[in-house]
This record gives C-alpha cells, sequence and structure tokens, in this order.
RNA sequence: GUGUCCAUAGUUCAGCUGGUUAGAACGCCAGGUUGUGGCCCUGGAGGUCGAGGGUUCAAGUCCCUCUGGACACCCCA
C-alpha cells in the first residue's frame, strides 16, 4: 500500500463518528453545566510558547514535540497539550480585563511523538477546562468535581479520584532536599532508571513502577507533610470542599508534576479499565504559570483528559449503544425513465428538511430495497410510471412493511410529522 | 530511545514438518416470477500472502533488513 496514516494517528471512520459525535455532547453539556465556556485555539503556535512553559531542560522539548521551521525561519510546533494555547490566549487577549475569573473548556487534538501504545496515540485528542484569575480552594475543587461529572455522566463509576499537593516554590524546595538526602542513603538500592532519576527528577522516583522501589521509598518523607502554612492550608480546605461538594477521593503523596509553574493541588483520575497508562485526567493548579508567559501573575487551575481513553473505557460497556444516522425516507425508481422524477422528488424532500436517500448507481428495484434496508430507512416508497401518471405514491414502513397510498403533497406532510 | 509478540481477501482468521492454479466465514455484487428489503438457496468478484533482499530445484511457510501494528519499559506537558 503506497500511503498510510503516519505511525501512532487513527481515521476516525464514518462508523466510529457518531460515538464520538455522542461523547463531545455529552462533554459540552456537562462543562455548559458548570459554566465553562469553550475556547479553541491553532493547532500549532510558536515553538517558545511550550518550550517556555515546559522548560527547556526536560527532553520533552525537541524530543517529543513535533516542531517544523516554516518558509519564514519561524519554528512552530504542533500543540502538545492546550494549557500553554489556552494562557497564551487568555494573555493576548486580555480576558482577564473583562472578567476576574476566567472559565474555559476545550475539545482538541494534541501532538506528542512519543511510541505509541494502549491509550497513547501521536495524534490523540483530549478535553479540559482551566479556571484562570482565582486561588480559592473551592475553585480546584470545582474543577475536580466537574472532571468527575462527566465521567459520571457516562455512567462510570470505577474511576479513583487521587489528591496531593505539591506545595510552592518556598516549601517545594525545602522539601526536594530532604527527599533527596533520604534517598541518597538507600540510592545503590534503587532501580537503574531511579537512580538515574536521583539526579534529574527525585520526585519521580516516588511512583517508580519498579516495586521494590516502592518498598524502599516506603518511608520517604513526602511533600504534603512539609507544606508550608499556606499551602497546607490550601490543602484541608480542598478536602473540606470536596466533602462538601460529596466527591469520593483519596489522598495519594505519591502523585507528582514534573515541571515547576505547578503549585498546590496536583489530583489525577485512574482507571483500572486502562493498560499500563491508567489516568484518565490530570490537573491540578498552576498558580506560577500566566506570570511565566508574560502575563500578569495570575492563579489558575485546571485539568485535562484523554479522549481516546474515555473511549476505551465506555467500549467496554455495551449499554453504550448509539443511534445510527440513516434517512427517514429512500426513493426507489422502478424503471429508467422515472429517475428524474426520483431526484425531483429527493430534492423536494430534502427542502422539507426530511433526510432522505436515492439510489445513485441506478441498480435493480431489489438492490435498491436491500440498499434501503441496509441503509435503515424509515420509509421507501417507488416511483414508476403508473405513480406519475396517478400523482400517488406506496409509502411502505421498512419495520412492519405496511403500504399505503398518498399523494406526493400528503407524502411529504405524513413524514413532517413524523420527524 | 529499549524490549517482547505479530503482519495472508473489505473484516475475522485457516494454511500441518517449505512441494502442483492460496482457502473458510462474514461482508460485497448478481440471480432464484417479469415493480418490493431482512431469512434461505445458487453463482460471482475480490489477495504482487506488509516491503525489499537472501537460502533452495521449489518459500505464505526458513534467514536478514526495513516498514507498520499490539503491549510493556522510558517519558509524561
Amino acid at each position: 500500500m503506497k500511503f498510510k496514516s503516519i505511525k501512532g494517528t487513527k481515521d476516525i471512520l464514518p462508523d466510529e463518528t457518531r460515538l464520538w459525535q455522542l461523547v463531545e455532547q455529552n462533554i459540552r453539556e456537562t462543562m455548559e453545566l458548570f459554566n465553562y465556556k469553550e475556547i479553541r485555539t491553532p493547532v500549532f503556535e510558536e515553538t517558545s510558547l511550550f518550550a517556555r512553559s515546559i522548560g527547556e531542560l526536560t527532553d520533552i522539548v525537541g524530543k517529543e514535540m513535533y516542531s517544523f521551521t516554516d518558509r519564514s525561519g519561524d519554528s512552530l510546533t504542533l500543540k502538545p497539550e492546550m494549557t500553554a494555547s489556552v494562557i497564551r490566549a487568555y494573555i493576548q487577549h486580555n480576558l482577564g480585563e473583562k472578567l476576574p475569573l476566567t472559565k474555559v473548556y476545550y475539545i482538541s487534538p494534541a501532538f506528542r511523538q512519543e511510541r505509541p501504545q494502549a491509550g497513547r496515540l501521536r495524534q490523540f485528542h483530549q478535553f479540559g477546562a482551566e479556571a484562570i484569575g482565582g486561588s480559592n480552594p473551592e475553585i480546584d475543587a470545582e474543577i475536580i468535581a466537574l472532571s468527575a461529572a462527566i465521567y459520571k455522566k457516562f455512567g462510570i463509576q470505577e474511576f479513583q479520584v487521587k489528591i496531593n499537593s505539591v506545595g510552592c516554590p518556598v516549601c517545594r524546595n525545602e522539601y526536594k532536599e530532604k527527599l533527596k538526602e533520604h534517598l541518597t542513603k538507600v540510592s545503590d538500592k534503587l532501580s537503574i532508571e531511579s537512580q538515574k532519576r536521583l539526579e534529574t527528577n527525585p520526585m519521580r522516583i516516588l511512583d517508580s513502577k519498579d516495586e521494590n522501589d516502592t518498598i524502599l521509598t516506603h518511608d520517604a518523607p513526602l511533600m504534603m507533610h512539609n507544606l508550608c502554612d499556606e499551602c497546607k492550608n490550601h490543602f484541608e480546605k480542598l478536602q473540606e470542599a470536596l466533602n462538601i461538594l460529596g466527591i469520593q477521593y483519596v489522598v495519594d503523596g505519591r502523585i507528582v508534576r514534573g515541571l515547576d509553574y505547578y503549585t498546590k493541588t496536583a489530583y489525577e483520575i485512574t482507571s483500572d479499565e486502562l493498560g499500563s497508562q491508567n489516568a484518565l485526567v490530570g490537573g491540578g493548579r498552576y498558580d506560577l504559570l500566566v506570570k511565566e508567559l508574560g502575563g500578569k501573575s495570575t492563579p489558575a487551575v485546571g485539568f485535562a483528559a484523554g479522549m481516546e481513553r474515555l473511549l476505551m473505557v465506555l467500549e467496554k460497556r455495551e449499554n453504550m449503544k448509539t443511534d445510527t444516522q440513516h434517512p427517514k425516507l429512500f426513493i426507489a425508481s422502478a424503471d429508467e425513465l422515472s429517475y428524474k422524477k426520483v431526484l425531483s422528488e429527493a430534492a423536494r424532500m430534502r427542502d422539507a428538511g426530511i433526510a432522505c436517500e436515492i439510489d445513485w448507481l441506478r441498480r435493480s428495484l431489489k438492490a435498491q430495497m436491500r440498499e434501503a434496508d441496509r441503509q435503515q430507512a424509515d420509509f421507501v416508497v417507488v416511483i414508476g410510471e403508473e405513480e406519475i401518471k396517478t400523482n400517488t405514491v406506496v409509502l411502505k414502513e421498512m419495520k412492519s412493511g405496511n403500504q399505503n397510498k398518498l399523494s406526493f403533497v400528503e407524502l411529504v406532510n405524513f413524514l413532517t410529522a413524523k420527524k
């Protein structure tokens, strides 16, 4: 085969789009229930936007982003996530001046050049929300509640909300030293991967998948036990708010974030029904990002979730039957001469807002009936010499097989009433 | 980036230790009373056996490389 979709990308075929539309619609409804408004940003941005937000040090930049140079020599990047783009738009359009608290949501493709595996593609789709301009822990709780509400709307109950606090620059730096000191004592017993992490990102050792690492770090200090007064208070108030909102959660001190702009609340929603990549949602507070990207210091909190992962969970339950798109009426022609009348009737139906289909391949009547059945048309009319002469049609209801005679005018009225 | 497994019709798969024109089911097309679908019956189309090299008298079947897929590690914005 000459052309194939790029590694790690997928076509969403006509048989699948109905489900996607339904899922998107449910996400929108829930977002709007919480009064978040949709924002759409371009698929590509200046590379430096992401380099800046992610931090040039990590090997994400350059290694896992789709970056390219355009003809004017500018380095551009297909967005690997939405938050940076949303914040860029927030700053660029001074959204904070119109509204002290900006609440936006998105559904968007994103691109990362990683090795594909279960729940991981190179072009994937994210939905998420950001609340920009508020520092109160109740907003963090709302974001968590909103993300959980979306899964509940789909009837998914089997997920875990795990919360943690990653502190702020003040308490986190102190904590990092303490952690490093602790881990260095057992460094020779850690996995090779974790020994490397001790240099690059010691907090990641806490969520290592190596069982032995987990045992070795069972008494390691956790950020949540080393918070400054302000962060500690925020974390307590968050839990209070979650209790009021009736959100089931567990505190998991091993949830970490790799980037410095994250502050205080960090949370994940995970599912056992996914593979190794078991996170449905990742989110939290990022009070330092707006300023980092050139805006004025503005607190913000948000979440991002994977569409494909949501669909993976949905596909495991059979109750997700979607009503397939189908024409209301199929107009068959009995003979070659009547084809013109079929065309004009189809146009008349569509003008009247009645979804209709005809046979474009000039097949036999039998084949047309088969086609009407396959298309799941509710009704079929056959137009031939007789019908044209008498100005009537026989309307067949496919489900029952019943047929009755109508004039062309009555046909439109009948079907309009059936809409 | 690393590892394991995999790659045959549109789809799901069969093809034994290498041996004549590569099969099945479903799907698709056409017929089975000349103006009526589903079920059933009959027939048909459709495959450079992922690509390229090699071993052999002979390769879908063995070997190598590449590409792609699945899963895990890594990474995780």
